[in-house]
DNA sequence: CCTGTGTTCTAATCTGGATTAGAACTGTAG
DNA sequence: CTACAGTTCTAATCCAGATTAGAACACAGG
């Protein structure tokens, strides 16, 4: 019961912290590859080498942990992407925009975080409750995706007559399962992004 | 332990046959909802109208049920493109054959069954040995998308710089993603269809 | 009707894994 | 050195859900 900040030193708290951390990574790695039902607190805990009962000092459930893991990957993603969006020169063309999101998404989706894929991958097999409070971060990133895309239209950098939800959904599909095949000993990341946005203008491309 | 067709009229045997064939259903159902980890036998007898025992005397325990619902969904995924793809004339031209390999392959996805669904989004989290066998068909099927795409690259109806087995995979992970999306209130199936091999067509042209 | 085989059910049993209780350990402040 | 707040552990407890045992039911063949 002392999840608030409040006495001990910086360091003490530091380390604190630290193991909240510790414990919050562990279960992004075991929840991104087991799948929500699939995550046990003893495998978690194994992993972030503490007892399952210390993830109690830090969260109330076993849910609440799960539910953070999504929320920080969903956050992350949406963060980097739009960061990266917003690096941009205030003229850049929008097609090029579309690009720098794709390179961007795959780095999240790729990059060495679990969070992400933890959030991707689940996102449909979240108890009822978690889903509903998902859904209002996943719109907003929708939403980059759907100004990114219907600006595109709007500039005629990209065709004027497909559906525009269908692409954006098939192209987020496509980012959304190289997790799944992407092999580092293959394909160096820049790789992948590079031939990915090669094909993805190509297709849009009116 | 009456697993072997031995006795009983052909209409009992029908009986026990479509019984199954309700518990499999349901279970590919589950599946394809809860995941691996999520898929209680509860949860598929009750849509199966059976209590849960009644598993047991058609599958020796929840992992076999499990990984024939799997196996199932794989088979007719490859069975229904590859079927799609022989009945094409001899001379269709390999771009176009990629255009029919993705319509059927959505087709399938997306189509009323579960099977393929409940392999695909659970091909990452089966346990160690299930994965192992499934993965045979997987190469078998990956190999149809091989050829198909090489084809073309030799045809020279495809870039011949891309990575192909990047392009392969992208083009994959768009139409595996589909069902995460796909709402058959908003857009027919064929309207899916028709942009997807369009974006997929040109974004592979050279 | 009576019996045997095949099918499904109800009522245990058994186990893994979440959660709780409370002891023990750490380190800082007095 | 003592006490206290904060942290983590060990040893229960508790429950959901897989599996097993064995009864009950359905129905064809005699």
């Amino acid at each position: 019961m002392a999840r608030e900040r409040s006495a001990g030193t910086a360091r003490e708290g530091a380390k604190s912290a630290r193991t909240r951390e510790r414990i919050l990574l562990a279960a992004a790695q075991v929840l991104s590859r087991k799948g929500y039902a699939g995550t046990r607190l003893t495998d978690v805990a194994a992993v972030a080498e503490v007892q399952a009962p210390a993830v109690y000092y830090y969260w109330s459930s076993r849910e609440e942990l799960l539910e953070e893991v999504v929320t920080v990957g969903q956050r992350a993603t949406m963060e980097h992407v739009v960061a990266s969006l917003d690096a941009l020169p205030a003229d850049t063309p929008a097609m090029e925009r579309i690009t720098h999101a794709i390179a961007a998404h795959l780095e999240v989706v790729l990059g060495r975080s679990d969070f992400s894929q933890a959030a991707i991958r689940n996102a449909g097999q979240l108890p009822a409750d978690i889903r509903e409070r998902q859904l209002v971060g996943q719109r907003a990133y929708a939403d980059v995706w759907r100004s990114l895309v219907d600006d595109a239209v709007a500039a005629g950098g990209m065709a004027r007559d497909v559906d525009t939800r269908a692409a954006r959904m098939l192209v987020l599909g496509a980012l959304n399962w190289a997790p799944e095949w992407w092999d580092p000993e293959r394909n160096s990341l820049e790789e992948v992004v590079a031939t990915t946005q090669r094909i993805v203008r190509a297709g849009l491309r009116p």
